[in-house]
RNA sequence: GGGCCUGUAGCUCAAUGGUUAGAGCAGAGCGCUCAUAACGCUUUGGUUGGGGGUUCGAGUCCCUCCGGGCCUACCA
């Protein structure tokens, strides 16, 4: 047995989340979550809301509630989607919670008294009417080389190219409109990144099994131009985490808080102390998956997350943990995703197009989504969802291959045998072949659910239950049972042997599905099948068991050609 | 501009430099009748984006061109 840490990226507070958020980050880590906890390792898997930045406090003010406010109704938004999508969490926390500003200055003084922070003096520019420093992204004008009047202070999207916002012409805050702005003094922290470049590199160049998207992406900020660069860790914001050396002030910083990319990676191990907290534990408990000398030496930590998020975890939250000179835990594994687009186009959340978390939950159950977005995960480039190809795989491969199998199977047993597993005599050759071609997918599937290749684990689940009607169509009991009833009993013992697999294999993929079958079977067990063919006699002649009622419904043409039309969206372009 | 990823059957995707490039879906044919008209078997379908090169051998490595995507450090 193992302890595997596991971290999903955490999603930003401002508004609820896309099937492509979900996909990159939080499903994918929670497959991995279930799998290995079925293979009876101790698991702590952890996510949490990311509630600070300018964003944030827009989204407040727009909904005309403070921000704390705005920030706990949507925590509690997000949380209800997640157990909605059934992420099995340990503990969702908030990057706003008391456990991550002690935290996140407790780092800041650790990095601080080991000369890894240095201040800066600069000028940024301020907008007096909406009465904060703006981001170069929240400044709008006339690109100066193009022309476009919607050209962005960092980068003009008509002409793509690199701005700053006082190259623009006719400056206004994207906020208010307004154009009484100014540059005004200001000082914050800089994380001195530059002085782990090699020692970061030579961590990542060890990295040889991660995917190439994470280490390339790592190399590409070590190694462009002059190196990795320091980065700034505070701003000039009302919400977020006060600018603190540990418990000290600091000096010349009053009234600044933490950078939320600072703060949000510290939020996995806050989010940890939180859960020891919610279940009234001592802070042994989150330090033996954290501290590597409390504990956590034996612990693998595994991170998920989208691309856009790898240099943050690949550079700037492993020099927070080394510059602390603590003994926390370093990431061992980070796998990361390509974005999924929607119908031939990307998602947008301000254009609402494409399907959310909570609009999806409203059309159809979680396992359908799951399966679908899981088995068509990112790995290796963006890929995409179209309405046609979604509800063929869930009609094909859920409702007929799985779906009807089970009915099937069970129609036919209870109409000749009743609820109870029926006899019969010794297997023969249809039986042994199955077996054995069901224990090597599962042998398959179990290493590809170990190196986490979402994918190919989907397929050859697929496979498996593809492998029931293959084996049902040769044996067909139905045949049997006018010449010689011991043999199809034989056939429907074994049959629903092998639905009691189903469920207790598929389960990282289709929970709800998997508790059905597992319930209506009365599953002796729920945990990893130790063999495969051993599993095929769990229940034994005489075991009674419920008929479920059917997995999965289908999805009709109709319906498709409605939900295409209702989740085109608008036009309008997507600033995110 | 720079960097990285990507382009394989109508669609979604596979193929440590090594037989004749494979699966699933869709299409066609046959079979079966237990089942959500479900299942099984067979089968059609390819100049691997174009061109050049290295090699005994290239989907795979190199160069170049074309298309798609992401990142480019003050959104998160």
């Amino acid at each position: 047995m193992a302890r595997i840490l596991i971290t999903s990226a955490i999603p930003y507070i401002n508004g609820i989340k896309h099937l492509g958020n979900l996909v990159g980050s939080q499903l994918p880590a929670d497959l991995y979550a279930r799998y290995m906890r079925l293979q009876g390792n101790e698991v702590m898997f952890i996510c949490a809301t990311d509630e600070h930045g300018t964003p944030a406090e827009l989204a407040a003010m727009n909904a005309g509630i403070p921000v704390a406010e705005y920030c706990a109704e949507m925590h509690q938004v997000q949380k209800r989607l997640g157990e909605g999508f059934r992420l099995s969490f340990d503990h969702f926390g908030r990057s706003s919670s008391g456990r991550n500003h002690q935290l996140t200055q407790h780092f800041a003084g650790r990095l601080a008294d080991n000369g890894l922070i240095r201040e800066v003096a600069e000028k940024q520019v301020y907008s007096k009417e909406d009465g904060r420093f703006l981001p170069d992204r929240y400044i709008e004008g006339t690109c100066p080389a193009c022309g476009y009047e919607r050209a962005r202070g960092d980068q003009c999207e008509n002409c793509t190219k690199q701005l700053d916002p006082t190259d623009l012409i006719d400056a206004r805050s994207a906020v208010s409109g307004s154009a009484d702005l100014e540059l005004r003094a200001t000082k914050h922290l800089y994380l001195k990144q530059s002085a782990f470049r090699e020692r970061l590199e030579d961590w990542i160049e060890t990295k040889f099994d991660w995917p190439v998207l994470t280490t390339s992406i790592a190399k590409k900020w070590l190694r462009d131009g002059d190196g990795l660069q320091d980065r700034g860790i505070t701003r000039d914001l009302e919400w977020g985490i006060p600018v603190k050396k540990g418990v000290e002030d600091w000096p010349g910083m009053e009234g600044k808080v933490f950078y939320v990319w600072f703060d949000a990676p510290i939020e996995y191990i806050a989010a940890t102390a939180e859960w020891a907290d919610a279940n009234g534990m001592p802070d042994s408990e989150w330090h033996r998956w954290w501290r590597t000398d409390l504990g956590a030496d034996d612990v693998r930590y595994v991170q998920f997350m989208g691309k856009d998020n790898v240099p943050f975890h690949t550079l700037s939250f492993p020099t927070t943990i080394l510059g602390s000179g603590e003994p926390w835990k370093l990431v061992d594994y980070i796998k990361s995703f390509n974005f999924l687009n929607y119908d031939g186009g990307q998602f947008s959340t301000s254009g609402q197009r494409g399907v959310f978390m909570d609009q999806a939950l409203e059309i159809l159950p979680p396992d359908y989504w799951r399966w679908w977005l899981l088995s068509h995960a990112p790995e290796n480039s963006d890929s995409e969802f179209t309405w046609e190809n979604f509800s063929d795989c869930v009609n094909k491969e859920l409702a007929d291959v799985l779906g009807n199998f089970v009915n099937r199977v069970v129609k036919f047993g209870m109409s000749k045998f009743g609820a109870t597993v029926p006899g019969g005599g010794e297997w023969q050759e249809a039986e042994q072949f199955c077996a054995q071609t069901i224990s090597q997918l599962v042998g398959a599937y179990s290493a590809h659910l170990d190196n986490i290749e979402i994918r190919k684990a989907a397929r050859t689940l697929r496979a498996i239950w593809s492998t029931g009607n293959e084996y049902l169509q040769a044996a067909a009991p139905w045949s049997a049972i006018k010449t010689d009833p011991e043999r199809a009993e034989t056939i429907i013992s074994f049959s629903l042997n092998l639905i009691n697999l189903y469920g207790r294999i598929s389960s990282p993929f289709i929970p709800d599905a998997s508790a059905a079958i597992l319930a209506s079977m009365r599953s002796p067990s729920r945990a990893w099948p130790a063999s495969a063919a051993e599993e095929m006699k769990a229940l034994e002649p005489g075991h009674a068991y419920d008929p479920p009622d059917v997995l999965f419904r289908k999805i009709s043409k109709e319906e498709v050609s409605i939900w295409k039309n209702e989740f085109a969206g608008g036009s309008k372009p997507d600033p995110d």
